[in-house]
DNA sequence: CCTCGATCTAGACACTGTCAAGTTAATTGA
DNA sequence: TCAATTAACTTGACAGTGTCTAGATCGAGG
């Protein structure tokens, strides 16, 4: 859409439009910032417009919050990609670097992904993404595990003990720290664990 | 308030009946049942009522939040109880059972105290409650502590594995499992987890 | 008894999600 | 090619929301 295109009655992307302005108003004024009326007006259309793609403000939520689960993967496997994947170890902390730094990044988001609103989880947009990034918590567990049961109790460690971190840090801290900072306090909390590793 | 008491202009105990009025909406109808004109409407005065003990929505929310602190303390602390002191490892699971026990009967309220609504956190109410459930989580962790930094290590694992594992229960299912059911899971998690106790 | 302050009511306003009806534009089909 | 059909959007309305202002009522202290 560039600005030597005419202005038209229909908007053409209106969609994805909707759920990058919900983005914005999100990472701009928190979660209660989101509505269908200012995703409208950021979007350029009139305050009804969005019913025809969603058919209610739950459904907007969870096209965002798929959006979301697809940065929040991208995050933790940029960090993935970042260190030798020969060492499973590293591995595992480069995910949690990555999940760390997108909730930092993205708080509010992240807040409607995992904090408690209604969200319609099963359908395509939303269900497809979340499985994404819980593929890749399970991928990264996988040298530790010796059967399925051991396999689903090692991914459940990792992800409960990033997410409380991430969760409970993003709760008490008005003003979070730094990435950095976060993620020195994990890492620092975390080499006791590293015990429970089979050998690093 | 018995039922021979002819009603007052004035209620009495307005502000804890709000506090009331909100938990039970919370618990019927999610976080967003809450709202200052159901609430007031269940304590039985008019829509601006509250306005005159609690300055806004979010005051409140944190108000509620700050029962729920309370409701949770007592949750971790009834389970403790139930187990000898003399087990550190058991002290620990069983607040961890407690913890857990709270989300599964509060999942609204565990929301709301956790879940990245906006919350007036410092002041009073809600200050000392949480303050409270944080001085539970740091006992417990005592007897693996050699100094401030492995007590604050060891707080924060314990802290972030069992509210990361509790978060993801509700983020994910709809109808969540029995407290019993949620409780044997985290503890098959753990096991791996108890070899970083320094003896059990 | 009377005053005064705390408590609550009534009404209003802007904003919200959602619905119904109408308008415009793109696409399809003959 | 051009009319008809359908999808996309606008306008208007409604109930419900938080919050503000003004006024009414009650309880306690002088």
């Amino acid at each position: 859409m560039t600005a030597s295109e005419k202005p038209s009655h229909h908007h053409g992307n209106l969609r994805s439009a909707l759920i990058n302005a919900g983005v914005q108003l999100l990472s701009e004024g928190g979660l209660e910032a989101l509505t269908l009326r200012k995703a409208a007006s950021v979007a350029g259309v009139s305050h009804a417009a969005p019913a025809h793609h969603f058919a209610s403000l739950t459904n907007l939520r969870s096209a965002i919050a798929a959006a979301g689960f697809d940065i929040f993967d991208a995050s933790m496997k940029r960090e993935i990609k970042k260190v030798s994947s020969s060492n499973p170890s590293a591995v595992i902390r480069a995910a949690c670097r990555g999940y760390i730094i997108f909730a930092i990044d993205n708080p509010a988001l992240f807040s409607l992904m995992f904090g408690g609103t209604e969200l319609i989880r099963e359908e395509p947009p939303l269900g497809a993404s979340s499985s994404l990034a819980y593929e890749t918590l399970t991928q990264i567990c996988l040298p530790y595990s010796r059967d399925a049961k051991s396999l689903e109790n090692m991914r459940m460690l990792v992800w409960s003990l990033v997410h409380g971190f991430t969760s409970l840090m993003l709760a008490q801290q008005k003003n979070f720290p730094s990435a950095d900072d976060a993620i020195r306090q994990f890492e620092e909390m975390l080499p006791d664990f590293s015990k429970l590793q089979n050998g690093e």
